[in-house]
DNA sequence: GTGAAAGCGCTAACAT
DNA sequence: ATGTTAGCGCTTTCAC
């Protein structure tokens, strides 16, 4: 059943149905009322290709995902941010088509999704340090909203981003005051911008508290569970006089490898070893009063994904307005989960 | 640019350059060359809206999640069975839609996908026993692929599975043969079939040996992380000589906080207690001999993923051949990891 | 308040 | 081998 024979069946010309189903003011109540009535009846569905085609906007927002970085999705973390813009779309009338662009052929692909006309914006996960994509979007015209930022500065694009450094300086000053000398830190791939926050937010509290960095105690790798495995078992197989006591992990994937190692080196988090964890959402730990960590609650990485959304639509709609940036703050969480936090 | 401008600067009708673009066979050799050159000179990318309004197809798949199964999404299973996908679609001109149907408005929401147009077939995640979507679907015509199964018998719609049966079978039988009596099972809600097929396949072990089945280590709830906890937690607290020794886990999430009970308790997962975790891949497992676990590598899963993709595409290339069903054997690994083995 | 006609950008039957 | 024409299903002037 497509808006003809809908409008055939009614003794109306498609225009008016069109008119009616759109709610255009200049169609009488009457008659709007009957064609509404009649679609319902006839199961009609608007020709999701055609319309777009007519009116030039898709009603799809792109989320763009580098292939090569699959930790990414695997990540519950990104699924949260998902769930989360899929139901603004929801929401207003948008679908969520997920492009995952096999590196190398970046720009070609960028261009193809503008230029198809496939999607009416889009957002960009996983942005490196000064993402080329960025200009590349800018000079296609394409709406976006990047998740996480490429640069301290830019305000020239909209991002939606939290304060890794803020984040981080907290977590480093809580293990400080806990006691905690020898801090190691598992950190993400610091061509990251997320990632290089995170690292000056760690110096900034060792650096304010004239607390010493023991280089052999830093690490920067992909968020893999092998590496938290890895480092963690190769640090604590140190004595106990020199090896870390205190633990900063950038996210709950790294935790999954590094709990094992400390399970296996017969310690117990909040004992021996006190772990801080940056995006970790367990919900059993949330009573205990003696493992500090630092949460992104699920339901707040879910409230970036809207916010994001919510942006892009905004964007989509007034084209004119210049970027907008969203810093979100995160909240140090000592076993117990209290306010919104989100993670990149 | 579009076609019509680029067929007027080669002074070639639109028809001619869409042919070349195509590759049909028709189109002179010479003449495909110089409308190729300039397609790729002057950015020409094809509208697909309006290629999809003519043609009749989208090449758009959609991968259809009930929005209240979160867990799902945020399962590393799930993404990783859309990774495997999208390789597919790449691969094949196809795109992704994510689409997560809010419960209840089921009906209308497949009919919208369907009637909208804007999807040439689905790929539905997380069926339940018996699920109504099977029938929606087919009664509106729409190409599809379960990822899982709804019933045991059912022959007339294609799905693509894991042998959930066998797998827990000889999961519990390698329990059994460690010499534990003793075996709890912490299955995911047994309204979903995998759920029900993986209890078939422990009871068969069980019973065949003649073993007892213990009614209060028998549990059945949705796949978290704090389900895992609280129940190993509790089961653990009981003494030594009553409480079980072999774990049988329905998942990695569920692991995760079995885990952590365990840890808590003191116990060392391989030596007091005995854990067999199904859709495992915990990379630092593979060189321990002292884990016995059952394990579906990421890759595999991804496999499936590629494979449930392949046979959606077959099924719109050609939708007279009939439906088409594939269970994939998983392989018991015991500390270390070896062939294909997937999940639900 | 309603309708006729044109057009969005492409493909496909039917010429030639 | 190339062009002409019609049409996919909708929206949007423009006219009445």
């Amino acid at each position: 059943m497509n808006l003809k024979q809908l409008a055939e069946n009614l003794g109306l010309s498609p225009t008016t149905v069109s008119r009616a189903l759109n709610d255009y003011p200049e169609v009488s109540e009457v008659t709007r009322r009957r064609v509404k009535k009649a679609a319902i009846q006839n199961n009609y569905r608007p020709n999701a290709k055609a319309m777009s085609l007519a009116t030039g906007r898709s009603m799809v927002i792109g989320h763009i995902l580098p292939l090569d970085a699959k930790n990414d999705i695997v990540n519950p973390i990104f699924s949260e941010f998902i769930v989360g813009a899929s139901q603004t779309y929801s929401e207003n009338g948008y679908q969520l088509m997920l492009s995952m662009v096999p590196e190398g052929t970046t720009n070609q692909a960028y261009r193809n999704i503008a230029s198809k006309g496939s999607m009416d914006g889009v957002i960009v996960h996983s942005p490196i340090n000064q993402d080329p994509r960025v200009n590349l979007l800018q000079e296609i015209g394409l709406p976006f909203v990047l998740h996480g930022r490429i640069s301290d500065e830019d305000k020239n694009y909209s991002w939606i981003d939290v304060n890794n450094k803020s984040a981080f300086e907290q977590a480093t000053q809580l293990l400080l005051d806990l006691g905690h000398q020898r801090i190691a830190f598992l950190n993400g791939e610091e061509q990251h911008h997320f990632a290089q926050r995170r690292r000056m937010g760690f110096k900034s509290a060792m650096q304010s508290t004239k607390t010493a960095i023991n280089p052999d105690f830093q690490f920067s790798e992909p968020m893999t569970e092998e590496y938290g495995y890895r480092v963690t078992k190769s640090l604590l197989s140190a004595p106990e006089k020199v090896r870390p006591s205190g633990l900063l992990l950038s996210s709950y994937v790294i935790a999954l490898g590094a709990r094992r190692a400390i399970h296996e080196a017969g310690l117990q988090m909040g004992k021996e070893v006190s772990v801080i964890i940056h995006d970790d959402e367990l919900s059993y730990f949330q009573n205990s009063e003696t493992v500090p960590q630092f949460t992104a609650t699920r339901s707040s990485v879910r409230d970036a994904g809207l916010q994001a959304a919510d942006m892009l639509l905004k964007i989509i709609k007034n084209p004119d307005a210049g970027p907008e940036q969203r810093l979100l703050e995160c909240r140090l969480t000592v076993g117990s989960s209290t306010g919104p936090c989100i993670s990149n």
